[in-house]
DNA sequence: TCAAACTGATAACATATGTTATCGTTCTAA
DNA sequence: TTAGAACGATAACATATGTTATCAGTTTGA
């Protein structure tokens, strides 16, 4: 079996249950993608025709706002998946782009393979269905983030529970994600560390 | 048949085709419910049960942030659906509470109904993720929102879009809903008349 | 290998936003 | 009918956050 789909068939395995006969059609249909630190595979303005499966690497996905600054939504981490979801859906242009930050192996998945998944795999709606529902509830978490807790509070929660991701992005990129300025993080961050 | 299913009726044949004899038999399960203004119908800590179809009225959904303080989180018009839809889904605690602006007569929707209406109906399974969706999207549309306009430039866009709505909800409220201060959201406003 | 780009800290200043209090008006419930 | 609650404007002040600039250390790519 081709090494590079191991890690996507245990994220897989932990949604729906598949067996051998049904992954060995199914997989076939997967696309790898390699691709260098900075490069993007979604551009602001394109049609996202993939879900994306970071395999190694880091991804990040950004959109611009109306000062033309690019804002940090989401990092994209190993074993989990990426894609402008409504554009995948709706086939419209994305207001996101996605870059990686490292080399980074990907697993693409077309929207015609989602679908095809729906009636090849006994559990293929329902894998889509808890694809969706989990981009939805990271989107909730999202947001009751923003309205409940500070920056700060923002910055120490992803310090639990991701701490070695911020070794890995740049804390400029951080301090977008948090929607404030990379001074401003710079500030708290340390101005907490002399108290 | 009854009047007070004519609306999500209206609203459910936008979404999916639905013929006489499947809506006879499917509309039997909906429930009415009369609420006064003030009255909530989800309580933050308790699993939210129901999809809220507005026949009449406006609902305000809110969550508590972590100095103790009300975030409205997002207002439920006519002929729109309401609910806490990850508690709904995994049949956990909500975050949310859900309370009545104004007099409502709504629609329910149980857990139950939904799921019936992916065998009984043509398009069941279409209609629960067209519903998933449209309120992803909404999700979606304000995270972007947040991110790359000015709290002014919010109200304005919500002033644009629904500007009945700004006549129906108290000022306070549009500020909790921008995340910004009663005091803040009334400079804005006032400071822009006078340019 | 080296110049340029990137990164993060820091200072000084400007702007945005929050907090508290007061006041007049309007709404609401007994 | 009326007292109290709710509402929105406003002022004065405090705090949070943004902007610009500088600098030193690090990384990167030709």
């Amino acid at each position: 079996m081709n090494n590079q789909l191991n890690n996507i068939k245990e994220v897989i395995s932990n949604y729906i249950e598949i067996n051998d006969e049904e992954w060995a059609d199914y997989s076939s249909k997967f696309r790898i993608k390699e691709i260098k630190k900075k490069e993007r595979i979604l551009n602001e303005g394109s049609i996202c025709r993939d879900v994306f499966f970071v395999d190694r690497g880091l991804l990040r996905i950004y959109f611009t706002d109306n000062k033309g600054e690019e804002k940090n939504f989401h990092f994209a981490l190993e074993n989990t998946f990426a894609t402008d979801y409504e554009s995948f859906l709706k086939n419209i242009p994305s207001n996101y782009s996605i870059q990686a930050l490292e080399d980074t192996t990907l697993v693409l998945m077309s929207y015609e393979m989602l679908h095809d998944g729906y009636k090849e795999l006994r559990y293929g709606e329902k894998l889509g269905r808890l694809l969706a529902e989990e981009y939805f509830f990271m989107f909730s978490e999202k947001i009751q983030s923003i309205y409940t807790i500070s920056p700060l509070e923002r910055y120490n929660k992803l310090k639990t529970r991701f701490p070695k991701i911020l070794q890995r992005i740049p804390q400029h990129y951080i301090a977008s994600y948090l929607n404030i300025s990379s001074v401003h993080l710079s500030r708290l961050i340390n101005s907490e560390l002399h108290k």
